[in-house]
DNA sequence: CATGAATGAGCGTTCATTCAT
DNA sequence: TATGAATGAACGCTCATTCAT
């Protein structure tokens, strides 16, 4: 349809946002969200049923765009190593500009909310390249164990990156982007 | 007069963390806590001086708890990936049975809590064995960078492993420690 | 939208002068308020940010009606007594048609919301026509003394008047306001 | 009976003008008076009953304490006007040296706890002197005027002296006294 | 669509009073 | 008598949501 404003939907949904990363998920206070976006909390409701409807959707939204970046240029005939570094970068530059959004997402998963988010939208886990890791352990070239810890390992080490880098601990640069994912590469690999 | 039953203190903190828990943060109802201890709302004010004197004092109680258990057994003459391994798997036990501890702990860094802990206690960062990576550094087993970075990995592979182990994604016993820690031995050795 | 009702504010200002009247300054319970009102007690805080601020707002507001019904119509050429007496009838009016506002101002004092009125409201002391009595000195009808001297009287025997007034041992006609007014001359003339 | 600790009643009642004097009679915290005292708060209630019992007890001995003071060496052979002074002195400095005990019989007065005092206390005014008043009328020296109307007058100039002597304004000498009981003086005579 | 006013449900907290020793 | 713990009954206030325009 879009009768409604686009615009401003996406507006609430950035100071949603701010909000969250600022004071967490129990800052969000309708009337306060309302005044940041500069409308009047009556307009929110007609953007979204309610206060839960807008975090779910926010969380389904984000969720989805996630999915999006992951599934991407999976294939090249690079060797191996390469290959799983530029995806790993891919993650990493996506996490530490969108780290509001994955804030968002951490703190709706210990919130009451959580339960309200559809099951269809949480089983959507993040593959993450599973394809690339069974290829890995195929050509005999990482640990032959679990995804799951694979996927723990580099998911783990890929956070801690992203907080590095916001805490600026740690500035994002190609010297020190290869530093972590060497981390990466010698914890999973043979 | 009546005595003051300190095991009411203590109850006091553990359905704190239950329901935190469970319910995030945002969860604690002083009005709910009380009736999960099983008393009246206004004794919890006999205890603490109000929410946010709760919530303060068991981060800050828990924080040295933590403090405490890093402490203990640095020296001893084994080789030393088996002083780490010791030192790592004495914090996974840790973890795994104090997780709502730390979840507690993690969930009042985002909150707005977090601006009233004292400095004192948010400057009692874990150590973590900075120590230990200084000799092996000197030692040439493993790699040479900031201890920072190899404080972020074994934190991040720590945390992501308790993670798997209370989602009984992984079961804790020697078999998959062991597997979990040569990731962390593989990703800083030398 | 509702247009914002500027009649409810002044219904609350009015029942919160009864309430006081009635019961002292400690017997304002929003709650109640809000129901002489009419309103529910979350509608209060639309018009008055809490209670302190109702209070302090009310008490200003009196004081500047005050400071406005005191300024005006002050030189006359009639003779000086005749003239006081003239100020002094007004401020004897004004006491018994606002022995509610009165109270609440009397009450507030002594209450723990004084040190909550702005510096700027507490200094706007009624001047009470001290031009007048430097007059009365300068032309020698008056003891030749300190003006709050003669201001303690003068209002001493104004107050006391009005409760005459409105405990009913004294009506308001000509023959007792002249009675009362004959007190006031006598002591201070010379 | 006496079996109670008499001093510690004294000391209730003194904390308990104290905080009156400071905050207004709904300062009046039943935990915070006990701490003052340097009791138990439930040791308050061997004392007096309750809030009430101890509000209205202090009232009725406070008043009771007023009356003795205004009964005394009534009958001199001095003229009128100084056996008035006399009076009149001896409630100014009453006055000056009991205005906590004062201020919380106004105070009380103002608040619901009012309606709560037995009548039998409430009629017992201070007679200030009537059978003077009476005998100055015969004698022709003061006006012939109701005696509510003079009692009003030398209250009101007694009241506000006493308030200017309490906020510095006007220091307690002799001058400054003959100064104030002259305004009476005049006010009153023929 | 947009809004400011209005509100009910609920929350954190206080406090006079009682309990249990 | 004396007390610290315990509590129920409020009270002030917040906030998601709806009303009325």
């Amino acid at each position: 349809m879009k009768l409604k404003d686009e615009g401003k939907k996406r507006a609430i949904d950035e100071k949603t946002l701010d909000i969250v990363f600022d004071k967490g998920i129990a800052g969000i206070k309708m009337a306060v969200l309302a005044k940041d976006v500069g409308i009047s909390p009556s307009t929110l409701y007609v953007y979204y049923k309610n206060k839960e409807d807008l975090i779910v959707s926010l969380f389904t939204t984000i969720i989805k765009e996630q999915m999006t970046i992951s599934k991407n240029e999976n294939q090249l005939d690079l060797p191996f190593k390469l290959r799983l570094k530029k995806m790993w970068l891919q993650w990493l530059h996506f996490g530490v500009n969108n780290y509001k959004e994955m804030g968002f997402i951490e703190q709706v998963k210990q919130s009451p909310y959580y339960v309200k988010i559809p099951s269809k939208v949480k089983e959507e886990k993040t593959e993450l390249g599973v394809e690339l890791l069974e290829e890995g352990k195929l050509k005999g070239v990482i640990k032959n164990i679990e995804n799951e810890l694979h996927v723990a390992v580099i998911s783990a080490i890929l956070s801690q990156t992203v907080k590095l880098i916001l805490s600026k601990e740690l500035s994002l640069n190609e010297k020190n982007s290869d530093k972590m994912f060497s981390f990466v590469w010698d914890a999973i690999k043979t």
